[in-house]
DNA sequence: AACACGGGGTT
DNA sequence: AACCCAGTGTT
């Protein structure tokens, strides 16, 4: 096995510097102090998938308040729960966490397990959420791999600008390898490795000057060179978009108890064929439901039961 | 493996 | 206007 030249990783070292950082630079976020529990965690994890710690941290703060243990949110209505989601976004999400909150409840009698699979089988919580919750609510030992892990991992270990568009099995490998024995100290190393892509190991404009372990950096001796498999990934369309609309309504539906179709769409851009087709979706994906009426147009509202 | 799925702050 | 961001579930 050989590594192109390249100075040796020595993992001892690079725990202990990432660890010091950690101590120092890391963020006092709500869910990281040791008297949050499990399921404020739990919450943290599926609130923080895409979407940014400064937007997350004021629904955390209110959902926590509200429903603090996963039988609270169990009983809570849908629309209720919608409302609170707010505009995190992908709500879907939101209905993922209260059925995850009912699955931990039959399931689990109200405590969120400690296992990694049984973590991996509820709903809305996938591989990363699963082995973060193990290490970030129970200080356990598990491989987290979210984007920027995988960021500080390429870099760091591999010498590549960025990784894969897609997780491989050789990239899981070597992230697995990295992690420390001490179940502790491996739930601090995920938690220093996500931060320190967060922070200092950017996907833009890394700063290496400030990095702790820019000493051992593959892609730093290496003249960090240019992304290999660049260009290529073209970013989403937004304006214009289903999603897009899909967001409109929704905005309308929290704002109002029931709503015509046709007020609903003027809430939005879109023509009456894509607006039709972003509305459906919305009721198929249990977001919205459509009260018939016999006289009067279509009306539509939240879901005010959920949905056992 | 590819695709759908929000939204707002930053550059 | 483009780019970025603590992913998951479905097809």
């Amino acid at each position: 096995m050989h590594n192109g030249g390249m100075p040796a990783i020595d993992p001892t070292l690079l725990h202990r510097e990432l660890d010091d950082w950690f101590a120092r630079e890391g963020r006092d976020l709500p869910w990281r102090r040791p008297d949050c529990s499990p399921w404020g965690v739990l919450v943290s994890e599926i609130m923080l998938q895409q979407t940014p710690v400064a937007r997350v941290l004021p629904r955390w703060i209110d959902w926590l308040i509200r429903w603090p243990t996963p039988a609270d949110l169990a009983n809570a209505p849908t629309d209720e729960v919608l409302r609170a989601w707010d505009r995190l976004g992908y709500p879907r999400r939101a209905l993922r966490l209260a059925e995850c909150a009912r699955a931990i409840v039959d399931q689990h009698g109200g405590m969120v397990p400690r296992d990694e699979d049984a973590l991996r089988s509820l709903p809305g919580i996938g591989e990363y959420t699963a082995a973060a919750v193990v290490a970030f609510a129970f200080g356990g030992r598990s491989t987290v791999l979210d984007t920027n892990v995988r960021r500080v991992l390429a870099r760091g270990v591999g010498g590549e600008a960025l990784p894969r568009p897609h997780l491989t099995t050789a990239e899981r490998q070597r992230a697995g390898a990295l992690v420390p024995e001490d179940p502790a100290a491996a739930a601090r190393w995920a938690a220093a490795t996500m931060e320190l892509g967060a922070l200092v190991c950017t996907a833009r404009n890394p700063a290496c000057d400030r990095c702790p372990i820019a000493g051992q950096c593959a892609w730093l001796a290496a003249g960090k060179p240019a992304d290999a498999h660049a260009v290529v990934r073209r970013t989403q369309a937004w304006h214009g978009t289903d999603r897009q609309v899909r967001g409109q309504i929704m905005r309308e539906l929290r704002a109002a108890d029931r709503v015509g179709r046709s007020r609903l769409l003027s809430a939005t851009t879109a023509g009456s064929a894509q607006f039709d087709r972003a509305l459906e979706s919305l009721v198929h994906d249990g977001l919205a439901v459509e009260w018939a009426s016999p006289d009067d147009e279509p009306q539509y509202s939240l879901p005010a039961a959920r949905t056992r």
